[in-house]
DNA sequence: AGCACGCCGACT
DNA sequence: GTCGGCGTGCTC
């Protein structure tokens, strides 16, 4: 027998190896193996076993690693659709299937030597003092690691190892299993009431499993009462309707419910279930909820958990218990959605909207798209939830691609906070210089201080690139190409765009025929600045910043976080970090200190962010007893993103955006991918994007609908010093283009020092 | 990805 | 005469 192996090196072509005859049973697809590669050793992945080779000289395999092929055939397919659909090397995608603890054959099971009393042959010996001490201890326990039996009995491994002589006990290594969560002690719990919204949620889900059960991926017809948008669709989309949910609910709808319901349904049917949650509200909280509704017995639980902060160790032996059957739940962060869960019955993708979803290396996946394209190959029903869906989704609702559910109400019965919109151009009139603080917003915080109330400011500073806004009309200089933000250069005084890199002059003036205000060039301001004008305004006030400057240390972010929460704080600046998945009951004002800096970020999506910051930010206020509030302080007050927010109104904002998307063709209307080219050398990145330019034209320049935009110079990073150039392409159809971009790419040479990468989907246009 | 082979310049 | 530069090509 032979076997066609895909190694751990991005060769983008396989190997055929021998299968000696005392590896013959071990040897399945899947399997994790170590072959000779001329002269070294190399770890890769059975893809294939076949009788014969094209090859005459054939090595052979040199071990297995593990007991069972380590990725299911299932997974290997997703891990094939990756490499191709995101257009990277099919081994650097199945790299990214498995744990690295998984992977290298070390950090394996953590060994412990065992002592267990042997069948006692006849009479006890005569023992020594200490050693008729110790097999005391071994009769009674039967068996019990080493270092705890030394430790009890005060002795040494020599006195125990001589009852080992004896032929009283034997010693062994024994597997012991570490359990990250094993000092929570968790209660169990039982399914809650839903509510009529809930009800008919999970009802829709429901039949749509069972439909799956029974017939593998084909699905059953749409569910009558079952809100459908764009039932109007052809019947060859309505055939794919219900393997795909949007579980729309505000914050504190009672989606989590639902999703445990569901979770309930697959294990009914023999089935498991992947939750996805964005890696920051992965909090022992959010595991706990799971692990209680599914503990069977005592302390087992079938609950295993996958994320980054796990040591390799533990990570290693969660996955062979999801391997092994043992867990048939998975909760985790992006990567978990490769989890061997088999037969696979249910996937949730939690705040689907989320960027932390996207895999920012290659291979550049997003989980969300993944989780639904292993749903259709293994015939699972995916739940997306969200409060502020993303484009991509509620369009794919729109399409008929997905089924919408609705979770209009709050569970709990709490009102949304009141959100205020506060003009910062009339404060920038009243006084002198740009206010950071409307009289308002400070009004409203020194009421908090005094009532004993808590505060939470928000400036998100993401990226490092800066729109240029006049603070006395709200101007800011877009692109008449792109329609996005154009980004301020302050060494030449020029403003350019990234993405086609159309670039003008600084004006001196406001173009604004109304304004032509002279202070034009105000662009932001840092959470520093912000903490400093605070303290000088209140003084007596307990304030902290949280930004990724201020968090030097690991545990900082848990201490300045349990601080506030005992009340120790007032008030807390931060950037995003701070927006999600917190909640905090003391906190009854929330203020967004400048919404400008993420409405204006270079990015089409700008516009989406901004929305989903303030309904997530909303969402944070008054969760305790008191209502909350929200002060949102801007200079384009009228703006939508920030109007429909303050109406709490999703699908307003959503029809007005779809508007934007479609005259520019950018998502979810088309797809993009970004390719970009990294280097020292300026002038040599320059030019081989001009020369991958030329080459694209005449590969894809006559795709349909594709359209191809730059190169243009990215804004450059702080922490690099690379300067990169981006072409951006949007095309209906991806599977497509991507199939051609990867045949091309290789293809292509590059002066040494060269890096180029492609984006398919990008979460991101810096 | 690594490592060997291979063909041209400055060194003990 | 050798040591060593990194271009091309191969690894089942």
């Amino acid at each position: 027998m032979i076997a066609r192996v895909s190694l751990e090196l991005a060769l983008r072509k396989e190997f055929d190896y021998l299968i000696p005859a005392d590896l013959a049973g071990q040897i399945e697809v899947g399997s994790r193996v170590q072959v000779p590669f001329g002269p070294r050793k190399v770890l890769g992945c059975v893809t294939a076993l076949a009788g014969d080779s094209t090859r005459v000289k054939l090595k052979p395999i040199l071990k297995v690693i593990g007991a069972k092929a380590l990725v299911t055939p299932k997974v290997l397919k997703l891990a094939r659709w990756i490499g191709e659909y995101y257009c990277c090397a099919p081994e650097t995608a199945l790299k990214s299937v498995l744990p690295e603890a998984v992977r290298r054959e070390q950090a394996g099971w953590r060994e412990l030597l065992h002592v267990r009393a042997l069948p006692l042959a006849g009479e006890l010996p005569k023992l020594a003092k200490r050693q008729k001490e110790v097999w005391n201890i071994i009769e009674e326990r039967r068996e019990l690691p080493l270092t705890e039996l030394i430790e009890m009995a005060e002795t040494t491994a020599a006195t125990i190892r001589r009852l080992e002589d004896k032929g009283l006990i034997a010693i062994t290594t024994e597997i012991s299993e570490r359990d990250p969560y094993a000092r929570e002690h968790v209660l169990p719990t039982l399914p809650l009431p839903l509510n009529p919204a809930q009800a008919r949620a999970l009802a829709a889900i429901i039949t749509t499993m069972d439909g799956r059960q029974e017939r593998g991926s084909q699905s059953p017809n749409p569910v009558t009462g079952l809100r459908l948008t764009g039932s109007r669709d052809s019947p060859s989309t309505l055939r794919s309707i219900s393997a795909t949910f949007l579980l729309h609910g505000v914050t504190g709808s009672g989606k989590t419910e639902v999703y445990l319901q569901a979770i309930a349904h697959a294990l009914e049917q023999g089935r498991g279930a992947i939750v996805l949650v964005p890696e920051i509200s992965l909090t022992p909280q959010t595991v706990e909820r799971f692990k209680a509704r599914f503990s069977s017995g005592r302390l087992q639980t079938l609950v295993a958990v996958l994320h980054s902060h796990l040591s390799s160790g533990e990570r290693h032996d969660e996955w062979h218990k999801i391997r092994q059957g043992r867990a048939r739940i998975v909760i985790g962060a992006r990567s978990a959605i490769f989890a061997p869960i088999d037969p696979l019955g249910l996937v949730i993708v939690d705040e689907e909207h989320e960027n932390t979803y996207k895999q920012e290396e290659a291979p550049r996946y997003h989980a969300r798209d993944v989780a639904i394209v292993r749903g259709q190959m293994e015939g699972a029903t995916v739940v997306l939830g969200s409060a502020t869906p993303s484009m991509e989704s509620f369009y794919n609702c729109q399409k008929g691609k997905y089924t919408l559910l609705e979770l209009p109400e709050r569970a709990d019965d709490k009102k949304m906070p009141m959100v205020r919109v506060v003009d910062m151009r009339q404060t920038m009139r009243g006084g002198k210089g740009v206010p950071i603080f409307s009289p308002q917003l400070k009004e409203a915080i020194a009421q908090r201080l005094e009532r004993k109330e808590q505060v939470i400011l928000f400036l998100n500073r993401r990226g490092y690139s800066t729109a240029l806004q006049c603070p006395l009309c709200g101007f800011v200089a877009g692109c008449p190409n792109c329609s996005i933000s154009l980004t301020y250069h302050r060494p030449e005084q020029k403003l350019r765009c990234h993405i086609c890199g159309h670039t003008e002059l600084v004006p001196t003036v406001c173009p604004n025929d109304k304004c032509r205000h002279p202070g034009i060039r105000y662009s932001g301001l840092g959470t520093q600045k912000v903490e400093e004008t605070l303290l000088k305004i209140f003084p007596r006030a307990r304030i902290k910043r949280m930004d990724s400057d201020a968090l030097k240390r690991k545990d900082d972010f848990r201490r300045i976080l349990g601080d506030f929460r005992a009340g120790r704080l007032d008030v807390l600046v931060g950037t995003q970090m701070i927006a999600k998945g917190l909640h905090f009951p003391n906190v009854t004002l929330v203020g967004i200190v400048y919404a400008d800096m993420a409405l204006h970020q270079p990015d089409f999506r700008a516009g989406e962010r901004t929305f989903q910051l303030l309904t997530q930010v909303a969402g944070r206020a008054g969760r305790g007893d008191i209502e909350g509030e929200v002060f949102v302080q801007t200079f384009t007050p009228f703006h939508p993103a920030i109007q429909y927010s303050r109406r709490h109104d999703f699908a307003g904002f959503f029809e007005q955006e779809l508007e934007f998307r479609e005259q520019l063709k950018y998502p979810p209307v088309s797809r993009i991918a970004l390719l970009t080219m990294k280097g020292r050398n300026e002038e040599k990145v320059k030019f081989s994007a001009n020369h991958l330019r030329h080459e694209l034209e005449k590969a894809v320049g006559e795709m349909k609908g594709l359209i191809m935009k730059g190169p243009a110079p990215a804004p450059l990073l702080r922490t690099e010093t690379y300067y990169r150039y981006q072409i951006m392409l949007q095309t209906p159809r991806m599977s497509i283009l991507s199939h051609h971009l990867a045949q091309l790419l290789p293809s292509l040479a590059w002066p040494e020092d060269v890096v180029v990468s492609v984006d398919v989907d990008p979460a991101d246009l810096g």
